[in-house]
RNA sequence: GGGCGCGUAGCUCAGGUGGUGCAGAGCGCUUCCCUUACAAGGAAGAGGCCGGGGGUUCAAGUCCCUCCGCGCCCA
């Protein structure tokens, strides 16, 4: 077996298989180390990815290695360009999304009064749900809690990088971060303390979202608006003096108590004599002033609505622009609190209010109802409606508004100054697709307020102040104390604030920590900085922020990407990323989108068994940046094949180095600088030159479509070059390569086999990096993905005058062949007797000069050629009997 | 209601700056072939007034308007 200065890799086995080569493969890269980031390169030399860090929720699906993928096929593409990939991974493990998880997997909850229990295990049904449902749930301490939460995520942590390590994640896995652990704390209460010192954070006693189940505020980015049943009550407010009565319309009668005016617009000329004068409300019989508002919609119901504290966001607006008190009736539990607001002193509406105390809305909804009846003051019977209402988006029941004591991180939603220079940093960021950037205008164009960070949870990074207690034991929300930069982390229900000590936690003259942990998105915010070593390794952060590229899904552009560049504005100055890569969702066969809630997940585990891991990211490259792709399990099919295709044809076009022949020795000579991408000479005949010059074509295009990010054409195109090029132009050269034309020949047909073999193997090595790193591996000695990207300019030194045309027309005529005998029902080897090609004159001319290929391809004893208009190929078979 | 995107062969989709690679690919379907890389393969064939209607132009899937249908985001 004779093997030239390159062919040093592996034996090329008979039967080539693609079973086995994941985990061959993966062992080694990690083995190797080709996918860590060294150090010290200068930031123009870096690229650097700021990977969304999944949700480990404990199940995995195919969107997950949908758009990781997209990812990762950009990290080989640059890799190989040249430039140091730099590559983190990390996993999104605080949260309520992780309380949830854990409250059902083990069957407990939260109960931050306990004590901690050292002995505390879990309990032995865990994970087990039809177990855990039938018996109560066990209560556990704060610090208990989220033991289980960290027990939890490490295995799903665990599962999640064997997923991706599976499909061949080129991530560097010795910068894995997770957003619970400290050096993401720290980070984020580090960057949280800087927005307070600068202004940008500050906490307020205000109206604010609040879902009652989980008994937390939440954000506007987390407002789900949902078609819910409810229905119109006509409600009478007494005139005062000798005015007539109003009449509102309300969804929400039980919020009267709660009523602090009534409003109109301001041009209705139905109540424009009323405003300013008062009414009373009905059964509480407070009085209330008609104010005017722009707000007020003169179309809904009476035109007059009533301003409660607080039934919805216009009441708030209402509210604070019109500068009305506070009258609250529902809790934070979502009940009616036991004592009616001050206001209400007569002794029937006490009565009434009695009725309603310690009842949810809904049930306070119907009684009101009944009050209002009885009393005479409703209109007949309530008109059904539906309605959009507000809710979580986690959540089941409708956001309630109440007023508490909240954090919040200034975000343009209240300041137009910061709002332009928000929407402005978008224009310094490439999108793709490019229309996504108007999904981000046109979110911060509607903000109605600060983004509300504090969330009253536990499994999440804690608000690092405390607060001093005075001698009532009275907090003092506004002066609170920081803890030491270097003593971040910090826990302040746990730690100590500097010159306290623990016993006068909770004591007057002592302090308090904040109870409230941040929201989720505070710390997901933060990955640019968490990942590139912000105020912790500036070298680091130096040669990779801002990131190049944030590649995410499109439909959390309002909530991460946007929030990321509000933390980037702030603490940098700067944009996160220049680039914005927008991957789509993955919709079921029947185009919906894929959910747990619709048992229409599909489990990718299964599917890289059945059609291993280069045919699942085929199946991913083909979906197009933006582009929600159906599931269509016949992509696995096709992936899987094209991966076969490249062993058998990497076989094929490697095992002439094998044949012991004279041009087998001389391949072997010139080819000695293959290595560096150059073509050796050698490569003669117009066909392999045309061929070369077609492929450098393809080069450009692959090179200019990943460089702007669309790996989907990138990966067309090469696919669609390899079938022609097995299908085509192996076929049409393989006779020569085996020797039947001369030495000279088959060196020229071989040495642009392998150049064009090289080219492709390292085209699809971001595509299909498994099967293209065991191919290339039967030749070479180090991998394929850290080789260097080819470069067209090599190739076209080799093609000379050469255009496309030689190879075009010889593919032309042979398929025309094909076809008359396919026509003919012959078999492809029949021997045609004599074939006559009529086409252009320039045509006819190339031809002569690629005719032996073509003649031995299609098997042709006598080629005629005729000039005429275009291509015609008429056939005559050689007899059944000789077949 | 506003914004964005999409409607091209039975299915999934390609088709920068308008003019014989713009009527295409793959799958599915039909027919044929175990050809010395590949039968978990290969060769070939049938299939479409490029959503409807206007307009710009010598020329429009390709630009403009409008209507219809679908999806997403936001009200």
């Amino acid at each position: 077996m004779r093997r030239s200065a390159e062919t040093v890799g592996a034996a090329i086995p008979d039967k080539p298989v693609l079973e086995g080569l994941e985990a061959k493969w993966d062992e080694r890269w990690e083995a190797s180390g080709i996918y860590r980031f060294s150090d010290g390169r200068p930031r123009a030399e870096v690229f650097s990815i700021d990977t969304p860090p999944p949700t480990v929720s404990g199940s995995l699906h195919v969107g997950h290695v949908f758009s990781y993928t997209h990812t990762d096929i950009i990290a080989r593409h640059r890799r190989m360009a040249g430039q140091a990939v730099f590559y983190p991974m990390g996993w999104d493990d605080n949260g309520l999304p992780t309380e949830r998880r854990v409250q059902n997997y083990y069957g407990v909850r939260c109960d931050p009064s306990l004590p901690y229990d050292p002995d505390f295990t879990a309990p032995p049904d865990a994970g087990r749900p039809s177990a855990v449902a039938k018996r109560r749930t066990i209560a556990v301490s704060r610090p208990n809690f989220i033991e289980l939460c960290e027990e939890l995520t490490a295995s799903d942590e665990q599962a999640f990088e064997d997923l991706f390590r599976h499909i061949g994640l080129s991530v560097d896995w010795t910068r894995t971060y997770t957003t619970i652990d400290p050096h993401c704390r720290r980070v984020s209460q580090l960057a949280f303390l800087e927005n307070l010192a600068r202004g940008e954070a500050y906490q307020i006693e205000a109206p604010s979202l609040w879902d009652v189940s989980f008994q937390t505020a939440v954000a506007q980015a987390e407002l789900d608006d949902r078609e819910m049943p409810g229905a119109y009550h006509k409600l009478r407010f007494g005139g005062t003096g000798n005015e007539d009565d109003i009449w509102i319309d309300t969804t929400r009668p039980e919020l009267v108590p709660s009523c602090v005016a009534l409003v109109a617009h301001p041009d209705d000329g139905r109540y424009q004599r009323r405003f300013g004068s008062v009414v009373r409300t009905p059964v509480f019989d407070v009085e209330v002033p008609v104010l005017a508002h722009r707000l007020a919609d003169p179309d809904k119901g009476t035109g007059i609505a009533m301003i409660c504290t607080f039934g919805d966001t216009a009441d708030v607006t209402w509210w604070r622009e019109l500068d009305l008190p506070v009258r609250t009736v529902i809790g934070r539990d979502g009940r009616f609190a036991a004592d009616p607001p001050a206001v209400i002193e007569t002794s029937e509406g006490r009565a009434a209010y009695a009725r309603l105390a310690g009842k949810t809305a809904a049930a306070a909804r119907s009684e009101i109802a009944a009050v209002f009846a009885e009393s005479g003051d409703i209109d007949g019977e309530p008109r059904p409606i539906t309605h959009p209402v507000k809710f979580f988006e986690k959540g089941d029941k409708p956001l309630e508004i109440v007023s508490s004591r909240q954090w919040y991180i200034r975000n343009g939603g209240r300041d137009d100054d910061l709002r332009q220079a928000l929407i402005d940093r978008g224009n310094e960021m490439n999108w793709v697709p490019g229309y996504m950037q108007a999904r981000y205008e046109s979110w911060i164009a509607g903000l109605s307020g600060d983004w509300l960070i504090s969330r009253q949870r536990f499994f999440g990074v804690s608000i690092p102040l405390w607060y001093r207690l005075d001698a009532d034991g009275s907090p003092d929300w506004d002066n609170p104390i920081q803890p030491e930069a270097a003593t971040l982390p910090v826990d302040p229900s746990a730690d100590c604030p500097p010159g306290y000590d623990e016993s006068q936690r909770g004591r007057p003259g002592g302090f308090m920590g904040d109870p409230d942990v941040m929201d989720t998105w505070a710390t997901s915010s933060l990955t640019p900085q968490i990942a590139t070593g912000w105020r912790r390794d500036e070298a680091l952060h130096a040669s990779t922020f801002p990131m190049d590229m944030r590649p995410q899904a499109h439909d959390i552009i309002r909530t991460w990407l946007f929030s990321t560049v509000v933390r980037a504005h702030f603490d940098a100055g700067t944009v996160p990323w220049l680039n914005c890569a927008l991957s789509g969702w993955i919709l079921d066969p029947d185009r919906k989108k894929m959910s747990k809630s619709r048992g229409n997940v599909q489990v990718p585990t299964d599917l890289l068994e059945r059609y291993g891991a280069d045919a699942v990211r085929y199946w991913a490259a083909c979906g197009r940046p933006g582009t929600d792709t159906a599931f269509d399990e016949q992509q696995f099919r096709i992936g899987r094949r094209l991966a076969v295709k490249l062993l058998n044809a990497s076989k094929f076009v490697l095992r002439f180095a094998e044949l012991d022949d004279e041009a087998a020795v001389e391949v072997a000579r010139r080819e000695r600088d293959l290595g560096t991408g150059a073509v050796p000479a050698g490569v003669t005949e117009l066909l392999d030159r045309s061929m070369l010059h077609r492929l450098a074509a393809l080069v450009d295009e692959v090179s200019r479509a990943l460089d702007a990010f669309d790996y989907a054409r990138a990966l067309e195109r090469t696919e669609s070059f390899f079938w022609a090029f097995t299908d085509d132009h192996i076929e049409l050269v393989k006779a020569r390569a085996y020797g039947e034309h001369g030495t000279g020949a088959a060196v020229s047909a071989r040495l642009s086999l392998r150049v064009a073999l090289r080219v492709l193997q390292q085209l699809f090595a971001p595509f299909t990096p498994f099967v293209a790193e065991e191919v290339w591996s039967w030749w070479h000695n180090g991998s394929v993905h850290t080789s260097r990207w080819p470069r067209p300019h090599d190739l076209r030194t080799a093609t000379g005058d050469a255009s496309a045309l030689p190879s075009a027309v010889a593919a032309s005529v042979l398929s025309e062949v094909r076809r008359a005998k396919s026509e003919a029902k012959r078999r492809l080897r029949t021997e045609v007797l004599r074939a006559t090609v009529t086409d252009t004159a320039e045509r006819i001319a190339v031809l002569a000069a690629v005719a032996d290929d073509v003649r031995a391809a299609g098997r042709i004893s006598e080629l005629v050629t005729a000039e005429g208009s275009e291509l015609s190929v008429v056939c005559e078979l050689a007899p059944e009997a000789a077949d």
